[in-house]
DNA sequence: TGAAATTAGTTGCATAACTAACTATATGCC
DNA sequence: GGCATATAGTTAGTTATGCAACTAATTTCA
C-alpha cells in the first residue's frame, strides 16, 4: 500500500489512547476540585438529561453510546445519589422514565461551566477548523463501523 | 466568545464518545471472531513488547497511559493466560521486567494484522490529511494536559 | 384471539479503571 | 553510616464496561 505508509495500528491508540484518557483524567478531576461526588459517566448521563428530561433508559442508551446493562447500573448510582428518578411510563409499562431532581438541576450550569474550561485547556492552540476536521473523521469512523 | 460558537462541552464526547467505543467495540468483536481469547486492553499491553520485550511495569504504564494498578490487574491476567511472565530486574530489585512468552509472540502478526483490518474499515472515507489532523489534535490534547 | 417475535429493562460474571494506602528497595545528603 | 525521600510495585474498595441470559410487557400477524 504505497499511498497508506502510516502505520493503522498506530491509529488504534490515537483514538483510544493518550488524549481521551488526558481528558477524562482532568475532567473528573475538576469535577472533585470543585467538590462535587459525581463521575463524568454520571455526568454524561445529566447532560443528556438537562437537554432533554424523563428520557428512558432505552433512548439513554443510545444517546451516550452505551448498552442496556450499563445505563440500568448507572441510573441505579444516579438514583442512589437522588440526581434522578425513575417513574414509570403511563402509556407502556415496560418503559422507565428517567428524571431530574431539583439537586441535579442545580449541577447543570456548574459542570457544563468546568467541561468548557477543561475543553478550553485542552485544546489550547488548536484551531477551529481541526476540531471540525476531528468531529467529522469521528462521525465518519462511528458511522462506518455501526 | 463571537469567534467560538462551537460547543465546548459537545467536544468531550467526541473526544471520549462515540467513535472510541466503536472502534473498541469493533476491534474486541473481531478478535473474538478470529477465536483470540484477549482483550485489547491486554493487547494494548502486548502491542508495546513486541516492539520492545521485557519493560518495567513503570515503563509500560507511561507508553500505554495507564497507571500502576491498571498494569499491576493487566501483567496478572497476561500471566495467568501465560502470555506474559515477570523476570526480576538484576541491577534494582524493585523492579520487573515484563517478558513475552513464545505463545504471546506467535500473536504479533495475526492481532496486529486484525487491528489494521479493523481501522480500515474504520477510516473507509478518511483522508490522509484528515488522518494527519486527527493526530496532531490528540498529541496537542495530551501535552496541553500533561 | 392467541402464539411468536420484538422491545425494555435487570442480573450475574469477568475485566478494567481510579484513588488511597501500603510494602520494599534505592538514592540523597548530612 | 544512617535517616529522609523518592521510586517500583501491590492491595483494597468503588465505579464502569461488555456479554449472555433472563423477566415482563407489547406488537405482529396468521
Amino acid at each position: 500500500m504505497p499511498n497508506n505508509q502510516f502505520k493503522r495500528g498506530e491509529l488504534y491508540s490515537v483514538i483510544n489512547g493518550m488524549a481521551s484518557t488526558a481528558v477524562a483524567r482532568r475532567l473528573q478531576k475538576n469535577f472533585r476540585l470543585a467538590g462535587l461526588e459525581i463521575t463524568i459517566e454520571q455526568w454524561s448521563v445529566l447532560y443528556h438529561l438537562w437537554k432533554e428530561d424523563c428520557l428512558s433508559q432505552q433512548e439513554l442508551c443510545t444517546r451516550t453510546f452505551r448498552d442496556k446493562p450499563s445505563i440500568t447500573r448507572l441510573i441505579d448510582n444516579l438514583e442512589k445519589q437522588k440526581l434522578v428518578k425513575r417513574m414509570a411510563s403511563k402509556s407502556d409499562r415496560r418503559i422507565n422514565l428517567v428524571c431530574l431532581t431539583d439537586a441535579a438541576k442545580v449541577l447543570q450550569d456548574q459542570t457544563i461551566e468546568l467541561a468548557n474550561q477543561t475543553m478550553n485547556e485542552a485544546l489550547i492552540g488548536v484551531n477551529k477548523d481541526e476540531i471540525e476536521t476531528v468531529k467529522a473523521v469521528f462521525q465518519r469512523v462511528y458511522d462506518n463501523l455501526t
